[in-house]
RNA sequence: GCCCCCAUCGUCUAGAGGCCUAGGACGCCACCCUUUCAAGGUGGAGAUCAGGGGUUCGAAUCCCCUUGGGGGUACCA
């Protein structure tokens, strides 16, 4: 066979999906392994819910995911690349009346006049009678006069397609021998609508034969259509390119995911800091394993294993936990610089949200990627961690500020030491965590107070949160006058509480 | 309702008749490391392979039935 061609096919309808991606990243791998084609088609035939807005949000978040095409419009709007243009329906309207034309002309598909009313009358008839909802076939056999005269009547007729007889059989790559009786699809289907644009299973057979797609991958919510496609394809003349159906991702209930249970939008992950390697590398482990025990891959590296074979056929859920651990693992694969470019705008998010009061530059970040890079499960989550480090001022409550084998008097005791001693025993310029330490300790010990609780109780008074990063390289982060402001003001916090106490 | 698909630890999965007294990973628990939190290390609990029948010397793997789950049934995609 020649060079296999496969093809993601989205509708603007909605922002860039979970489900829509995961099928685009297996279409991908598919053509890189095979040395295949990779077309993006876009589907907006349905008008009244296509937007340029979901486009560009399609479009720009499979670039971002690395799942590059070989043939379709680049960005939002722009122009389209590749031999087999335009790559969006709507663009491609005349092509559509073409081949209805042409199934007319061997009267395989037919006008019907039939009213959504009568439709609706039908449908409702047949669910009381407990029958399967299909279509009359009221118009099937119209004669020119009485489509003359419905014409005459000002109705506009849909074409449906002429449903024949017959056991639809076909191999799925995944799924194996699958066979599907024409009796139960729903009668003669609408192809093309009364206003004369064109339906989603016509297009995407017109187009798929057109652009001669080798190999059809897509979620198992198209098994069941997949009959009415093959008709299609042989009504055009037109050879059967493979099947695969994909194993649907879950809702943790084990629905179809959906968005209102799921956060479904690949969009959001980014916006919450989740890298594109860990979602291509999750994403390519649901419904489809590598066989091995690796689980930790690239883009390329799934590039280089894909396979059809080991493509699950029961719906994978999508565990989010998995998902941030994976992103956990892709943070500690970075390089310092490279954190420190994809925190930016993480730290310019919380700024504007008012989290912190200023955005660090990369030189102040650099020497902190040592003690982040491993906390942090995902970029978003870096002003949670180190936030304390760009507030003005941090708010603690005295409760907060007692260690839990401490009281008051201790805590207050303790930090007033510990104020001094940071004060008197270290300068501004040695202020290291090395020297920072020791000092420390010794304090601690003076006391016969447990070092833990030192620290914790500096920490609490110097970051306002009970975890932190390392407590001296804290300190170092914050600077000396900061440190004994902070000291100071958490002292004073005490001392209010002891007298009103 | 009807049609189609599916079924291994809570979750993602390995497994294509004997290598399985079912392996790995996430999560969970314990311990180690440790100033907190992570990360890391070690160990553990966790699946009578949905259930029942076959086939076979032998079945998680093949067949049938049952049950359960999901998807599809539009002039949406």
């Amino acid at each position: 066979m020649s060079v296999p061609r496969v093809r993601i096919a989205p509708s603007p309808t909605g922002p860039l999906h979970i489900g829509t991606a995961r099928t685009a990243l297996f279409n991908y791998l598919y053509a890189r392994r095979t040395g295949g084609t990779f077309v993006l088609r876009l589907e907006d035939t349905d008008v009244a819910r296509s937007t340029v807005g979901f486009e560009a949000d399609i479009l720009e978040l499979l670039h971002w995911l690395g799942i590059a095409w070989d043939e379709g419009p680049d960005s939002a709007g722009g122009e389209d690349r590749g031999p087999y243009a335009p790559y969006r329906q709507m663009q491609r309207l005349e092509r559509y009346a073409v081949a209805a034309k042409e199934l007319l002309a061997k009267d395989l598909v037919y006008p019907c006049y039939c009213t959504p009313e009568e439709l609706d009358a039908d449908r409702k008839a047949q669910e009381a009678a407990h029958l399967p909802p299909r279509y009359v076939g009221r118009c099937a056999n119209l004669t020119p006069e009485e489509r003359a005269a419905k014409v005459a009547d000002g109705r506009r007729g849909a074409l449906r397609f002429r449903v024949p007889a017959e056991k639809v059989r076909f191999h799925d790559e995944v799924r194996g021998d699958v066979e599907i009786d024409t009796a139960n699809i729903g009668g003669d289907f609408v192809v093309v609508r009364g206003d004369g644009t064109p339906l989603y299973h016509f297009t995407v057979v017109v187009d798929d034969a057109e652009m001669a797609m080798t190999h059809i991958i897509r979620g198992e919510d198209h098994l069941s259509n997949t009959p009415k496609h093959i008709l299609l394809f042989h009504a055009l003349g037109h050879a059967l390119p493979k099947f695969a159906h994909l194993p649907l991702i879950l809702n943790p209930d084990r629905t179809k995911m959906s968005k209102r249970k799921s956060q479904t939008a690949i969009a959001d992950y980014r916006a919450q800091g989740y890298l594109p390697e860990a979602m291509v590398n999750f994403l390519a482990l649901l419904g489809w394993s590598t066989g091995t025990e690796e689980e930790i891959l690239s883009l390329d590296e799934l590039a280089g294993r894909f396979d059809l074979e080991h493509v699950q056929k029961g719906g994978a859920v999508f565990d989010k936990v998995r998902l941030e651990w994976l992103n956990g693992q892709w943070i500690r694969k970075l390089s310092t610089d490279d954190l420190i470019a994809r925190l930016q705008p993480f730290l310019e998010a919380d700024r504007d949200a008012g989290r912190i009061d200023h955005v660090p530059t990369a030189e102040e970040l650099r020497p902190l990627v040592p003690i982040i890079q491993e906390r942090l499960p995902t970029l978003g989550s870096v002003g949670e961690l180190i936030g304390f480090l760009w507030q003005d001022r941090v708010t603690v409550d005295a409760a907060m500020l007692v260690p839990k084998r401490w009281d008051a008097a201790t805590t207050l005791e303790a930090l007033r030491a510990a104020r001094d001693s940071i004060a008197e025993t270290t300068g501004a310029v040695t202020f290291e965590a090395d020297e920072l330490e020791p000092p420390m300790r010794a304090l601690a010990e003076s006391r016969g107070w447990k070092a833990g609780d030192l620290f914790m109780a500096i920490r609490v008074a110097v970051t306002g949160r009970t975890a932190t990063p390392p407590l001296f390289d804290s300190l170092v982060a914050l600077g000396r006058e900061r440190v004994l402001e902070r000291l100071d003001a958490a002292i004073t916090t005490l001392e209010r509480s002891e007298v009103s106490a």
